[in-house]
RNA sequence: GGAUGGAUUCCCGAGUGGCCAAAGGGGACAGACUGUAAAUCUGCUGCAAAUUGCUUCGGUGGUUCGAAUCCACCUCCAUCCA
């Protein structure tokens, strides 16, 4: 297949174009270009890097950002590898971590990496994707193989790194494995031969170490894409699930609407840019509204209604803000809830603390007096004074702001 | 290897024989106000069918009527010296 050079520039420009939307930075740009040339010529995919820790087998809208740009890609028909760090795993990635972390067994791994698959799928195109594990490899290096990848950093340039460093002035301990992280993380960017690796500002470090460790070892160096960082629900902190301010793309329709609608005002553009497919004409006109002092409301409804479609049908997108607003804007009884199942004829709300805490709704039965002691649980929405109240069939009862559920004897 | 300081509840941190389920702050949770936003105010924050009982202050054992607090040993961490 010829192709002449006019079309052919277009093409790479194209690429680019789409490679670069919405990153924070794009380090070898050149290079890349380059290399995306070389691939149309000879028809040869791109080898385009991204790493998983099997530690936090839950994505969420913040992994999401990443992965969905890895989509466009795959869409532009290059080839993206998933690496699994089975092997790094025992060390624990110490970005943005302010103690060491514990090692994880084996088991726990393989069950993270399966889980995490199934939801990556959601995301990209399995059949263009190929999934590898680290320990493949990272398992077969020697110990003068390790000794001479450490050879290839300072301790200085090691300590640059802020988590280091602020463990380090902090008289936080740094175990010297912990240093190994980097290095190996980057050891499976030549292993791979990566033309481009993907990875949140977070990843900066790592990602970088990847390029120069490619060049150490007689290699074209990777490009890096860096994509920003997503704040989570409560506005400040990066998306995580230990801390608990994650949206979940598996989470079910109503709680990810709801989820949305508890951003701050000031992260709807934020939200919108990096987690939905918004045209840009559109996000403008939002963000006049926005400067026109429109309720950040409204805005936030279309949000949360385009984020919820991403990853549920329509139906259950509708359901949801249906929910959403009878739940919370009329303070009702939605029509969807959850049935809690109390094996018993009758009873009270006594008999209703261990089913509640099987079904999460409470952590204990301590917890649920509180609630009640302030007015925070309610039976078809009357307020519930104490936990002799009667419990019928068919009773709705609300615990605490989100936590709808009918009870049902058995 | 030596010297010193340290480990407290989700996190930070006070407590050095009883008044300690443990100050204060952060976070989380609940209520009021709202747009389930933010800000603010109030409450609350080990468990248990509960004026009481049970389990917690790195681990184990001891002293004592009584231990987060005293003693012994152990584990881990930091700082300084080598």
């Amino acid at each position: 297949m010829t192709i002449n050079e006019t079309e052919l520039t277009k093409q790479v420009r194209h690429q680019m174009r789409v490679i670069r939307k919405g990153a924070v930075e794009l380090i070898g740009e050149e290079q890349l270009e380059e290399k995306i040339r070389k691939s149309i010529e000879t028809g040869k995919p791109l080898t385009i890097k991204f790493g998983m820790d099997p530690s936090a087998p839950d994505l969420h809208l913040g992994h999401a950002v990443v992965l969905r740009k890895l989509k466009q890609m795959q869409d532009l028909g290059h080839n993206i590898v998933i690496i699994i760090g089975d092997f790094t795993a025992k060390i624990g990635d110490p970005t943005g971590r302010s103690k060491g972390r514990k090692a994880m067994s084996e088991q726990e791994v393989m069950l993270n990496a399966q889980t995490y698959q199934e939801q990556v799928f959601h995301i990209l195109d399995k059949e263009k994707t190929t999934v590898r594990f680290n320990g493949e490899w990272l398992e077969l290096l020697r110990l003068d193989d390790v000794l001479r990848l450490a050879s290839t950093i300072t301790v200085a340039r090691m300590l640059e790194r802020d988590d280091f460093k602020k463990r380090f002035v902090g008289n936080v301990p740094i175990s010297l494995h912990e240093f190994f992280y980097p290095l190996l993380q980057a050891f499976d960017s030549v292993e791979l031969q990566a033309d481009l690796e993907l990875g949140g500002t977070d990843q900066t470090f790592n990602i970088l170490m990847g390029r120069s460790l490619q060049k150490e070892m007689g290699m074209e160096s990777q490009a890096a894409l860096f994509m920003p960082i997503l704040e989570g629900t409560d506005g400040v902190e990066k998306m995580s699930k230990s801390l608990g301010n994650y949206i979940g793309i598996h989470e079910p329709a109503e709680v990810m609407f709801r989820k949305v609608m508890q951003i701050p005002d000031d992260l709807i553009v934020k939200y919108f840019e990096l987690a939905t497919d918004i045209e840009p004409e559109e996000l403008d006109k939002i963000k006049e509204e926005l400067a026109d002092g429109v309720n950040p409301k409204e805005s936030k409804l279309l949000l949360a209604k385009m984020i919820t479609q991403l990853y549920h049908t329509e139906e259950e997108t509708k359901a949801a803000q249906e929910f959403f607003k009878e739940a919370f804007t009329n303070k009702g009884i939605p029509e969807k809830v959850d049935i809690l199942q109390v094996v018993l004829e009758q009873g009270n709300l006594y008999d209703c603390i261990r089913p509640l805490i099987q079904a999460n709704v409470v952590e204990s039965g301590a917890a649920l007096r509180r609630m009640i002691s302030q007015g925070g649980v309610k039976i078809n929405n009357e307020v519930v004074k104490d936990l002799a109240e009667e419990v019928k069939e068919g009773d709705v009862l609300k615990v605490g702001k989100k936590h709808f559920v009918k009870v049902n004897f058995v």
